[in-house]
RNA sequence: GCCCCCGUCGUCUAGCCAGGCCUAGGACACCGGCCUUUCACGCCGGCGACACGGGUUCGAAUCCCGUCGGGGGCACCA
Protein backbone atom coordinates (compact mmCIF):
# COMPACT_ATOMS: atom_id res chain seq x y z
CA UNK A 1 0.00 0.00 0.00
CA UNK A 2 1.57 3.21 -1.02
CA UNK A 3 1.18 6.33 1.37
CA UNK A 4 2.36 9.55 0.70
CA UNK A 5 2.72 13.01 2.05
CA UNK A 6 1.54 16.47 1.84
CA UNK A 7 3.87 18.30 4.50
CA UNK A 8 3.49 21.93 4.68
CA UNK A 9 4.25 24.70 6.89
CA UNK A 10 1.18 26.83 7.30
CA UNK A 11 2.69 30.49 7.18
CA UNK A 12 0.02 32.03 4.50
CA UNK A 13 -1.87 30.94 1.98
CA UNK A 14 -1.20 27.99 -0.50
CA UNK A 15 1.45 28.49 -2.72
CA UNK A 16 1.97 27.37 -5.95
CA UNK A 17 4.58 25.20 -5.74
CA UNK A 18 3.09 23.30 -3.00
CA UNK A 19 0.07 22.91 -4.19
CA UNK A 20 1.25 21.20 -7.41
CA UNK A 21 3.53 19.13 -4.71
CA UNK A 22 0.73 18.43 -2.87
CA UNK A 23 -1.42 17.65 -6.34
CA UNK A 24 1.21 15.06 -7.80
CA UNK A 25 1.14 13.35 -4.07
CA UNK A 26 -2.46 13.14 -4.47
CA UNK A 27 -2.43 12.24 -8.00
CA UNK A 28 -0.05 9.41 -6.97
CA UNK A 29 -2.22 8.30 -4.11
CA UNK A 30 -5.15 7.97 -6.50
CA UNK A 31 -3.49 6.49 -9.06
CA UNK A 32 -2.05 3.60 -7.06
CA UNK A 33 -5.11 3.05 -4.86
CA UNK A 34 -2.67 4.28 -2.03
CA UNK A 35 -3.44 6.89 0.77
CA UNK A 36 -2.67 10.56 0.82
CA UNK A 37 -1.73 12.01 4.22
CA UNK A 38 -1.99 15.65 5.39
CA UNK A 39 0.86 16.71 8.26
CA UNK A 40 1.11 20.50 9.66
CA UNK A 41 4.52 21.27 9.96
CA UNK A 42 3.90 23.79 12.74
CA UNK A 43 6.95 24.28 14.55
CA UNK A 44 8.35 26.81 13.55
CA UNK A 45 6.21 29.14 16.62
CA UNK A 46 7.14 32.33 15.28
CA UNK A 47 5.55 32.13 11.42
CA UNK A 48 2.75 29.41 12.20
CA UNK A 49 -0.49 30.53 12.74
CA UNK A 50 -3.98 28.33 13.13
CA UNK A 51 -5.71 30.66 10.54
CA UNK A 52 -3.19 29.49 8.06
CA UNK A 53 -3.63 26.28 8.55
CA UNK A 54 -7.37 26.57 7.57
CA UNK A 55 -6.79 28.54 4.50
CA UNK A 56 -4.14 26.26 3.89
CA UNK A 57 -7.02 23.04 4.13
CA UNK A 58 -9.21 25.81 2.87
CA UNK A 59 -7.51 26.28 -0.58
CA UNK A 60 -6.55 22.25 -0.79
CA UNK A 61 -10.19 21.60 -0.93
CA UNK A 62 -10.92 23.66 -3.16
CA UNK A 63 -8.48 22.31 -5.50
CA UNK A 64 -9.59 19.25 -5.31
CA UNK A 65 -7.42 17.63 -3.24
CA UNK A 66 -8.47 14.93 -0.62
CA UNK A 67 -6.45 13.16 1.59
CA UNK A 68 -7.44 9.97 4.19
CA UNK A 69 -5.64 11.13 7.39
CA UNK A 70 -4.91 14.98 8.72
CA UNK A 71 -5.39 17.23 11.67
CA UNK A 72 -8.67 17.89 10.01
CA UNK A 73 -9.94 13.82 9.61
CA UNK A 74 -7.83 12.05 12.16
CA UNK A 75 -6.21 9.10 11.57
CA UNK A 76 -4.82 5.83 13.02
CA UNK A 77 -1.28 8.09 13.04
CA UNK A 78 -2.22 10.88 14.83
CA UNK A 79 -1.72 13.39 15.99
CA UNK A 80 -0.82 15.15 12.74
CA UNK A 81 0.16 18.32 13.84
CA UNK A 82 3.75 18.71 14.51
CA UNK A 83 2.79 20.79 17.40
CA UNK A 84 1.05 18.04 19.07
CA UNK A 85 3.60 15.45 18.74
CA UNK A 86 6.40 16.84 21.33
CA UNK A 87 6.21 13.68 23.34
CA UNK A 88 7.20 10.85 20.64
CA UNK A 89 10.11 13.18 19.26
CA UNK A 90 11.17 13.39 22.71
CA UNK A 91 10.85 9.07 23.00
CA UNK A 92 13.36 9.10 19.55
CA UNK A 93 15.13 11.64 20.82
CA UNK A 94 15.97 9.08 23.81
CA UNK A 95 17.30 6.54 21.41
CA UNK A 96 19.48 8.65 19.72
CA UNK A 97 21.32 9.89 22.94
CA UNK A 98 21.49 6.08 24.19
CA UNK A 99 22.96 4.54 20.84
CA UNK A 100 25.29 7.56 20.86
CA UNK A 101 24.45 8.91 18.13
CA UNK A 102 24.00 12.33 18.89
CA UNK A 103 26.60 14.53 21.37
CA UNK A 104 26.27 17.41 23.39
CA UNK A 105 27.21 21.07 21.58
CA UNK A 106 28.36 23.64 23.62
CA UNK A 107 29.18 25.49 20.70
CA UNK A 108 27.34 29.22 20.86
CA UNK A 109 25.89 30.19 17.73
CA UNK A 110 28.48 33.11 17.96
CA UNK A 111 31.48 31.13 18.03
CA UNK A 112 29.67 29.09 14.63
CA UNK A 113 29.02 32.16 13.29
CA UNK A 114 32.58 32.31 13.49
CA UNK A 115 33.64 29.68 12.18
CA UNK A 116 31.65 29.90 9.38
CA UNK A 117 32.83 32.85 7.98
CA UNK A 118 36.64 31.72 8.74
CA UNK A 119 35.82 29.00 6.61
CA UNK A 120 34.37 30.75 3.75
CA UNK A 121 37.07 33.04 3.47
CA UNK A 122 39.66 30.44 3.51
CA UNK A 123 37.70 28.89 0.58
CA UNK A 124 36.51 25.53 2.76
CA UNK A 125 33.18 24.72 2.80
CA UNK A 126 31.30 26.10 5.89
CA UNK A 127 30.47 23.25 7.69
CA UNK A 128 30.88 22.30 11.80
CA UNK A 129 34.12 21.74 12.86
CA UNK A 130 33.64 18.74 15.21
CA UNK A 131 34.62 21.07 18.15
CA UNK A 132 32.58 19.62 20.86
CA UNK A 133 32.38 15.83 19.28
CA UNK A 134 34.90 14.51 21.34
CA UNK A 135 35.02 16.60 24.46
CA UNK A 136 35.15 14.01 27.65
CA UNK A 137 32.91 13.12 30.33
CA UNK A 138 35.34 15.84 32.54
CA UNK A 139 34.83 18.41 29.96
CA UNK A 140 31.10 18.12 29.34
CA UNK A 141 30.21 18.10 33.44
CA UNK A 142 32.08 21.34 33.57
CA UNK A 143 30.64 22.67 30.84
CA UNK A 144 27.31 21.90 32.21
CA UNK A 145 28.02 23.09 35.78
CA UNK A 146 28.62 25.95 34.24
CA UNK A 147 24.92 26.42 33.06
CA UNK A 148 26.36 26.68 29.55
CA UNK A 149 23.48 25.95 26.77
CA UNK A 150 23.98 23.14 24.54
CA UNK A 151 22.61 21.60 21.43
CA UNK A 152 22.74 17.75 20.08
CA UNK A 153 24.25 17.17 17.13
CA UNK A 154 24.14 13.84 14.85
CA UNK A 155 27.47 12.16 14.64
CA UNK A 156 28.22 11.61 11.09
CA UNK A 157 30.31 9.08 9.85
CA UNK A 158 33.35 10.12 8.44
CA UNK A 159 33.49 9.94 4.34
CA UNK A 160 30.34 7.89 4.36
CA UNK A 161 28.79 8.29 0.57
CA UNK A 162 24.98 7.37 0.61
CA UNK A 163 23.60 6.76 -2.51
CA UNK A 164 20.02 6.54 -2.70
CA UNK A 165 17.65 6.05 -6.09
CA UNK A 166 15.43 9.21 -6.59
CA UNK A 167 12.46 7.85 -8.62
CA UNK A 168 12.72 10.93 -10.83
CA UNK A 169 16.50 12.34 -10.47
CA UNK A 170 17.67 8.41 -10.91
CA UNK A 171 21.15 7.63 -8.56
CA UNK A 172 22.18 10.21 -6.23
CA UNK A 173 25.45 10.18 -4.45
CA UNK A 174 26.34 12.70 -1.70
CA UNK A 175 29.35 12.40 0.22
CA UNK A 176 28.30 13.14 4.21
CA UNK A 177 31.15 15.09 3.98
CA UNK A 178 29.41 17.81 2.63
CA UNK A 179 27.84 18.87 5.60
CA UNK A 180 29.43 17.44 8.96
CA UNK A 181 27.41 16.69 12.15
CA UNK A 182 24.34 18.51 11.90
CA UNK A 183 22.22 19.43 14.76
CA UNK A 184 19.29 17.38 15.81
CA UNK A 185 17.54 19.14 19.30
CA UNK A 186 18.27 23.02 19.73
CA UNK A 187 19.56 24.76 22.43
CA UNK A 188 15.59 25.34 23.72
CA UNK A 189 15.41 20.95 24.02
CA UNK A 190 13.27 21.29 20.55
CA UNK A 191 14.34 19.00 17.73
CA UNK A 192 14.92 20.13 14.46
CA UNK A 193 13.12 19.30 10.86
CA UNK A 194 15.31 17.03 9.33
CA UNK A 195 14.79 15.22 13.04
CA UNK A 196 11.30 15.01 13.04
CA UNK A 197 10.59 15.36 8.83
CA UNK A 198 12.25 11.30 10.07
CA UNK A 199 10.13 10.40 12.35
CA UNK A 200 6.77 11.18 11.43
CA UNK A 201 6.98 9.58 8.52
CA UNK A 202 8.84 6.75 9.54
CA UNK A 203 6.06 6.23 12.15
CA UNK A 204 3.19 7.25 9.50
CA UNK A 205 4.83 4.64 7.60
CA UNK A 206 4.93 7.00 4.98
CA UNK A 207 6.29 4.93 1.67
CA UNK A 208 6.80 7.25 -0.93
CA UNK A 209 8.19 10.84 -0.07
CA UNK A 210 7.04 13.27 -2.82
CA UNK A 211 8.29 16.57 -2.40
CA UNK A 212 10.16 19.75 -3.98
CA UNK A 213 13.74 19.63 -5.42
CA UNK A 214 14.73 21.52 -2.17
CA UNK A 215 14.75 19.19 -0.27
CA UNK A 216 16.99 17.10 -2.00
CA UNK A 217 20.50 18.04 -0.30
CA UNK A 218 18.65 17.43 2.91
CA UNK A 219 17.98 13.80 1.81
CA UNK A 220 21.33 12.50 3.14
CA UNK A 221 21.45 13.83 6.48
CA UNK A 222 17.40 11.96 6.66
CA UNK A 223 18.62 8.73 5.56
CA UNK A 224 21.25 8.65 8.25
CA UNK A 225 18.70 9.63 11.08
CA UNK A 226 16.41 6.63 9.12
CA UNK A 227 19.41 4.54 9.76
CA UNK A 228 20.01 5.70 13.40
CA UNK A 229 16.74 4.67 14.35
CA UNK A 230 16.55 1.37 12.79
CA UNK A 231 13.73 2.93 10.44
CA UNK A 232 12.83 1.64 6.90
CA UNK A 233 13.44 3.97 4.16
CA UNK A 234 10.96 5.35 2.03
CA UNK A 235 11.45 5.88 -1.65
CA UNK A 236 11.93 9.37 -2.78
CA UNK A 237 10.94 11.66 -5.69
CA UNK A 238 11.92 15.18 -6.00
CA UNK A 239 9.94 17.32 -7.82
CA UNK A 240 11.40 19.95 -10.17
CA UNK A 241 10.63 23.26 -8.48
CA UNK A 242 8.65 25.72 -10.16
CA UNK A 243 10.17 29.20 -11.80
CA UNK A 244 9.29 32.35 -12.30
CA UNK A 245 9.91 34.46 -15.42
CA UNK A 246 13.45 35.06 -14.06
CA UNK A 247 13.60 31.61 -13.93
CA UNK A 248 14.61 31.81 -10.33
CA UNK A 249 12.14 30.21 -7.46
CA UNK A 250 8.63 31.49 -8.27
CA UNK A 251 7.85 33.44 -4.97
CA UNK A 252 5.99 36.69 -4.35
CA UNK A 253 8.38 39.21 -6.28
CA UNK A 254 7.02 37.35 -9.30
CA UNK A 255 3.18 38.72 -8.58
CA UNK A 256 0.37 35.94 -7.55
CA UNK A 257 1.39 32.94 -6.47
CA UNK A 258 -1.12 31.67 -4.16
CA UNK A 259 -3.74 29.69 -5.37
CA UNK A 260 -6.15 31.88 -3.37
CA UNK A 261 -5.50 35.04 -5.57
CA UNK A 262 -6.01 33.03 -8.38
CA UNK A 263 -9.47 31.59 -7.28
CA UNK A 264 -10.53 35.23 -6.12
CA UNK A 265 -9.32 36.83 -9.53
CA UNK A 266 -11.64 34.06 -11.31
CA UNK A 267 -10.32 30.94 -12.07
CA UNK A 268 -11.94 27.55 -11.53
CA UNK A 269 -10.38 24.97 -9.86
CA UNK A 270 -10.69 22.23 -12.36
CA UNK A 271 -8.05 24.59 -14.79
CA UNK A 272 -6.13 25.22 -11.96
CA UNK A 273 -5.44 21.16 -11.34
CA UNK A 274 -5.06 20.58 -14.84
CA UNK A 275 -2.73 23.15 -15.33
CA UNK A 276 -0.96 22.11 -12.16
CA UNK A 277 -0.76 19.13 -13.59
CA UNK A 278 1.16 20.18 -16.90
CA UNK A 279 4.45 21.95 -14.57
CA UNK A 280 6.70 18.93 -15.67
CA UNK A 281 4.21 16.27 -16.47
CA UNK A 282 2.44 15.67 -19.84
CA UNK A 283 -0.43 13.46 -21.19
CA UNK A 284 0.57 10.58 -24.04
CA UNK A 285 -2.30 11.60 -26.20
CA UNK A 286 -1.33 15.28 -27.38
CA UNK A 287 -3.63 17.20 -25.55
CA UNK A 288 -3.37 19.99 -22.78
CA UNK A 289 -6.91 19.96 -21.50
CA UNK A 290 -7.02 16.53 -19.04
CA UNK A 291 -9.76 16.20 -16.46
CA UNK A 292 -8.33 15.02 -13.27
CA UNK A 293 -9.72 11.44 -13.68
CA UNK A 294 -7.60 11.36 -16.76
CA UNK A 295 -4.60 12.55 -14.64
CA UNK A 296 -5.46 9.98 -12.02
CA UNK A 297 -5.16 7.01 -14.79
CA UNK A 298 -2.35 7.88 -16.43
CA UNK A 299 -0.04 9.55 -14.17
CA UNK A 300 3.36 8.05 -12.77
CA UNK A 301 5.90 10.05 -10.59
CA UNK A 302 8.67 8.49 -13.13
CA UNK A 303 7.06 10.32 -16.13
CA UNK A 304 7.80 13.80 -14.36
CA UNK A 305 10.39 16.03 -16.25
CA UNK A 306 13.22 16.75 -14.36
CA UNK A 307 13.86 19.75 -15.17
CA UNK A 308 12.50 22.78 -13.64
CA UNK A 309 9.77 24.74 -15.05
CA UNK A 310 9.06 28.48 -15.47
CA UNK A 311 5.24 29.37 -14.53
CA UNK A 312 3.31 30.14 -17.63
CA UNK A 313 0.19 32.21 -16.56
CA UNK A 314 -0.77 33.02 -20.24
CA UNK A 315 -1.27 29.42 -20.75
CA UNK A 316 -2.95 28.60 -17.35
CA UNK A 317 -5.26 31.82 -18.59
CA UNK A 318 -5.86 30.20 -21.62
CA UNK A 319 -6.93 26.82 -20.05
CA UNK A 320 -8.80 28.38 -17.62
CA UNK A 321 -11.13 29.56 -20.99
CA UNK A 322 -11.11 26.37 -21.92
CA UNK A 323 -12.94 25.14 -18.96
CA UNK A 324 -15.32 28.61 -18.92
CA UNK A 325 -16.47 28.17 -22.17
CA UNK A 326 -16.39 24.52 -22.93
CA UNK A 327 -16.29 22.14 -20.65
CA UNK A 328 -18.12 23.63 -17.54
CA UNK A 329 -21.83 22.81 -17.61
CA UNK A 330 -24.01 26.48 -17.91
CA UNK A 331 -25.36 25.36 -14.07
CA UNK A 332 -22.78 24.30 -12.97
CA UNK A 333 -20.80 27.81 -14.27
CA UNK A 334 -23.67 29.97 -13.23
CA UNK A 335 -23.25 29.13 -9.53
CA UNK A 336 -19.82 29.42 -9.60
CA UNK A 337 -20.05 33.12 -11.10
CA UNK A 338 -22.60 34.56 -8.95
CA UNK A 339 -20.05 35.66 -6.22
CA UNK A 340 -18.13 37.18 -8.88
CA UNK A 341 -21.45 38.95 -10.38
CA UNK A 342 -22.21 40.06 -6.89
CA UNK A 343 -18.87 41.19 -6.48
CA UNK A 344 -19.14 44.25 -9.11
CA UNK A 345 -22.43 44.98 -8.21
CA UNK A 346 -24.20 43.20 -10.91
CA UNK A 347 -28.00 42.23 -9.38
CA UNK A 348 -29.78 39.33 -10.75
CA UNK A 349 -31.48 35.87 -9.90
CA UNK A 350 -29.57 32.70 -11.10
CA UNK A 351 -31.99 32.63 -14.38
CA UNK A 352 -31.02 35.80 -15.64
CA UNK A 353 -27.19 35.39 -14.45
CA UNK A 354 -27.39 31.70 -16.39
CA UNK A 355 -29.21 34.00 -19.55
CA UNK A 356 -25.82 36.71 -19.32
CA UNK A 357 -23.76 33.91 -19.26
CA UNK A 358 -24.88 31.89 -21.81
CA UNK A 359 -24.48 34.57 -24.00
CA UNK A 360 -20.50 35.96 -22.68
CA UNK A 361 -19.12 32.96 -21.98
CA UNK A 362 -17.43 32.39 -25.11
CA UNK A 363 -15.40 36.14 -24.16
CA UNK A 364 -14.40 35.01 -21.09
CA UNK A 365 -10.96 33.60 -19.84
CA UNK A 366 -11.40 33.91 -16.07
CA UNK A 367 -14.52 34.75 -13.85
CA UNK A 368 -12.85 38.66 -13.35
CA UNK A 369 -13.60 39.15 -17.25
CA UNK A 370 -17.60 38.80 -16.29
CA UNK A 371 -16.90 42.48 -15.05
CA UNK A 372 -16.86 44.17 -18.63
CA UNK A 373 -18.32 41.40 -20.50
CA UNK A 374 -21.45 41.78 -18.30
CA UNK A 375 -21.61 45.11 -18.15
CA UNK A 376 -24.43 46.19 -20.64
CA UNK A 377 -26.73 43.59 -19.31
CA UNK A 378 -27.04 45.32 -15.86
CA UNK A 379 -25.94 48.72 -15.87
CA UNK A 380 -28.17 51.24 -17.57
CA UNK A 381 -26.54 54.52 -16.77
CA UNK A 382 -23.35 54.33 -18.64
CA UNK A 383 -21.26 57.14 -19.82
CA UNK A 384 -20.04 56.92 -23.41
CA UNK A 385 -16.65 56.05 -24.64
CA UNK A 386 -14.90 58.36 -26.73
CA UNK A 387 -14.71 56.72 -29.50
CA UNK A 388 -18.02 55.94 -29.35
CA UNK A 389 -19.72 59.45 -28.69
CA UNK A 390 -18.18 60.03 -32.59
CA UNK A 391 -20.28 57.64 -33.94
CA UNK A 392 -23.25 59.19 -32.94
CA UNK A 393 -22.14 62.41 -33.47
CA UNK A 394 -23.97 61.64 -36.61
CA UNK A 395 -27.17 63.16 -38.42
CA UNK A 396 -26.95 59.69 -40.16
CA UNK A 397 -26.67 57.21 -36.83
CA UNK A 398 -29.27 59.65 -35.13
CA UNK A 399 -32.05 58.55 -37.62
CA UNK A 400 -30.57 55.20 -37.46
CA UNK A 401 -31.44 55.13 -33.61
CA UNK A 402 -34.61 57.08 -33.84
CA UNK A 403 -36.20 54.51 -36.24
CA UNK A 404 -34.88 51.97 -34.35
CA UNK A 405 -36.36 53.19 -31.52
CA UNK A 406 -40.00 53.29 -33.39
CA UNK A 407 -39.98 49.56 -34.52
CA UNK A 408 -38.97 48.83 -30.83
CA UNK A 409 -42.06 50.17 -29.19
CA UNK A 410 -44.26 48.82 -31.55
CA UNK A 411 -43.48 45.57 -30.41
CA UNK A 412 -44.72 43.63 -27.36
CA UNK A 413 -40.76 42.29 -26.51
CA UNK A 414 -37.89 41.86 -28.11
CA UNK A 415 -36.28 38.75 -29.74
CA UNK A 416 -33.35 38.47 -31.02
CA UNK A 417 -35.50 37.28 -34.14
CA UNK A 418 -37.06 40.53 -33.73
CA UNK A 419 -34.14 42.19 -33.88
CA UNK A 420 -32.65 41.25 -36.77
CA UNK A 421 -35.58 41.64 -38.42
CA UNK A 422 -35.64 45.20 -37.53
CA UNK A 423 -32.47 45.80 -38.44
CA UNK A 424 -33.61 44.63 -42.09
CA UNK A 425 -36.22 47.01 -42.51
CA UNK A 426 -34.02 50.15 -41.23
CA UNK A 427 -31.76 48.51 -43.69
CA UNK A 428 -34.00 49.23 -46.73
CA UNK A 429 -35.74 51.84 -45.25
CA UNK A 430 -32.92 53.89 -44.61
CA UNK A 431 -29.98 52.71 -47.07
CA UNK A 432 -27.72 52.01 -44.22
CA UNK A 433 -25.96 48.72 -43.67
CA UNK A 434 -22.69 47.14 -41.80
CA UNK A 435 -21.36 49.14 -39.68
CA UNK A 436 -23.27 52.08 -40.39
CA UNK A 437 -26.35 50.41 -38.97
CA UNK A 438 -25.56 48.37 -36.47
CA UNK A 439 -22.87 50.79 -34.72
CA UNK A 440 -24.96 53.25 -33.88
CA UNK A 441 -27.44 50.85 -32.21
CA UNK A 442 -24.05 49.31 -30.19
CA UNK A 443 -23.00 52.30 -28.95
CA UNK A 444 -26.74 53.74 -27.86
CA UNK A 445 -26.72 50.34 -26.29
CA UNK A 446 -23.46 50.13 -24.57
CA UNK A 447 -21.28 52.95 -24.67
CA UNK A 448 -18.71 51.31 -26.64
CA UNK A 449 -17.94 49.95 -29.99
CA UNK A 450 -16.87 46.46 -28.89
CA UNK A 451 -18.61 43.60 -27.00
CA UNK A 452 -21.28 41.58 -26.89
CA UNK A 453 -23.68 40.30 -30.32
CA UNK A 454 -26.28 43.04 -30.48
CA UNK A 455 -29.28 40.92 -30.95
CA UNK A 456 -28.48 38.29 -28.24
CA UNK A 457 -28.18 41.83 -25.96
CA UNK A 458 -31.51 43.29 -26.46
CA UNK A 459 -33.05 39.65 -25.69
CA UNK A 460 -31.70 39.76 -22.14
CA UNK A 461 -32.23 43.12 -21.40
CA UNK A 462 -35.52 43.58 -23.07
CA UNK A 463 -37.72 46.36 -24.56
CA UNK A 464 -38.10 48.78 -21.61
CA UNK A 465 -34.74 48.79 -21.37
CA UNK A 466 -33.69 48.64 -24.79
CA UNK A 467 -36.02 51.73 -24.90
CA UNK A 468 -34.88 53.62 -22.57
CA UNK A 469 -31.14 53.84 -23.12
CA UNK A 470 -32.25 55.04 -27.03
CA UNK A 471 -33.88 57.40 -25.35
CA UNK A 472 -30.64 59.02 -23.42
CA UNK A 473 -28.80 58.63 -26.49
CA UNK A 474 -30.93 60.45 -28.55
CA UNK A 475 -31.50 62.77 -25.45
CA UNK A 476 -27.50 63.57 -25.32
CA UNK A 477 -26.85 63.68 -28.94
CA UNK A 478 -29.83 65.59 -30.18
CA UNK A 479 -32.09 64.16 -32.28
C1' G B 1 33.56 28.96 -2.61
C1' C B 2 31.77 23.78 -2.15
C1' C B 3 27.98 19.99 -3.22
C1' C B 4 23.72 18.36 -5.85
C1' C B 5 20.17 18.74 -9.85
C1' C B 6 19.13 20.32 -14.72
C1' G B 7 19.85 22.10 -20.17
C1' U B 8 14.60 20.51 -27.10
C1' C B 9 10.90 26.76 -30.15
C1' G B 10 10.05 33.17 -25.93
C1' U B 11 7.13 29.62 -22.42
C1' C B 12 4.93 24.49 -21.09
C1' U B 13 6.39 20.10 -23.37
C1' A B 14 6.63 15.12 -26.92
C1' G B 15 10.81 12.44 -28.51
C1' C B 16 15.91 10.51 -24.95
C1' C B 17 16.04 5.02 -20.83
C1' A B 18 15.69 0.27 -25.48
C1' G B 19 20.44 5.47 -31.49
C1' G B 20 17.83 5.40 -37.73
C1' C B 21 10.33 6.23 -38.25
C1' C B 22 12.92 13.64 -36.48
C1' U B 23 13.85 17.83 -43.20
C1' A B 24 12.26 17.40 -34.29
C1' G B 25 5.57 16.79 -33.05
C1' G B 26 1.79 19.47 -29.98
C1' A B 27 0.10 23.61 -26.86
C1' C B 28 0.36 28.84 -25.01
C1' A B 29 2.08 33.52 -26.60
C1' C B 30 3.12 36.36 -31.04
C1' C B 31 2.13 37.58 -36.42
C1' G B 32 -1.14 37.04 -40.85
C1' G B 33 -5.81 35.42 -43.01
C1' C B 34 -10.93 33.60 -42.82
C1' C B 35 -15.71 33.89 -40.25
C1' U B 36 -18.49 38.23 -38.37
C1' U B 37 -22.44 44.53 -37.58
C1' U B 38 -17.84 45.23 -33.38
C1' C B 39 -14.78 42.70 -29.54
C1' A B 40 -14.19 37.88 -28.31
C1' C B 41 -14.81 32.71 -29.70
C1' G B 42 -13.78 29.40 -33.67
C1' C B 43 -11.06 27.82 -38.10
C1' C B 44 -6.63 28.07 -41.39
C1' G B 45 -1.58 29.49 -42.00
C1' G B 46 3.23 31.60 -40.37
C1' C B 47 7.42 32.57 -37.07
C1' G B 48 10.27 29.63 -33.89
C1' A B 49 14.38 24.92 -30.53
C1' C B 50 17.89 19.79 -30.02
C1' A B 51 23.38 25.28 -25.34
C1' C B 52 28.50 24.51 -27.32
C1' G B 53 32.78 21.36 -28.40
C1' G B 54 34.80 16.66 -28.72
C1' G B 55 34.17 11.52 -29.07
C1' U B 56 31.50 6.32 -29.96
C1' U B 57 28.76 4.71 -34.42
C1' C B 58 27.41 3.40 -41.18
C1' G B 59 24.06 6.80 -38.45
C1' A B 60 23.10 10.90 -32.27
C1' A B 61 18.24 15.40 -29.94
C1' U B 62 18.86 10.38 -28.19
C1' C B 63 25.10 7.00 -25.59
C1' C B 64 30.13 8.94 -23.27
C1' C B 65 33.47 13.12 -21.86
C1' G B 66 34.40 18.25 -21.37
C1' U B 67 32.93 23.40 -21.49
C1' C B 68 29.37 26.92 -20.81
C1' G B 69 24.69 28.25 -18.85
C1' G B 70 20.55 27.95 -15.34
C1' G B 71 18.57 26.34 -10.72
C1' G B 72 18.64 24.40 -5.77
C1' G B 73 21.22 23.58 -1.28
C1' C B 74 25.21 24.40 2.16
C1' A B 75 21.22 27.19 9.68
C1' C B 76 19.98 26.02 16.79
C1' C B 77 14.03 27.69 9.03
C1' A B 78 10.76 24.29 7.26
Amino acid sequence: MVRVRFAPSPTGYLHLGNARTALFNYIYAKHTGGKLILRVEDTDKERSKKEYEEMLIDDLKWLGIQWDEGPDVGGEHAPYRQSERDHIYKEYIEKLKQSGHIYKCFCTPEELEEERKKALAEGKPPRYSGKCRNLSEEEIKKLEEEGKPYTWRFRVPDGEVIVFEDLIKGVVEINVNEFGDFVIVRSDGSPVYNFVVVVDDALMEITHVIRGEDHLSNTPKQILIYRALGFKEPKFAHLPIILGEDKSKLSKRHGSVSVRAFREDGYVSEAMFNGLALLGWHPKKDTEVVSKEEIIEEFDIEDVHNAPAVFDRAKLKWLNGVYIREILDLDDLTNRAIPFFEKFGYKADFEYYKKVLNVIRDSLETLNDIKERAFPFFVDEFEYENDAKEILENEESINVIKTFYEKVSNLESISQADFKAITKEIQKELKVKGKALFMPIRVALTGKTSGVDISLLVEVIGKDRVLKRIEKALKTFGG
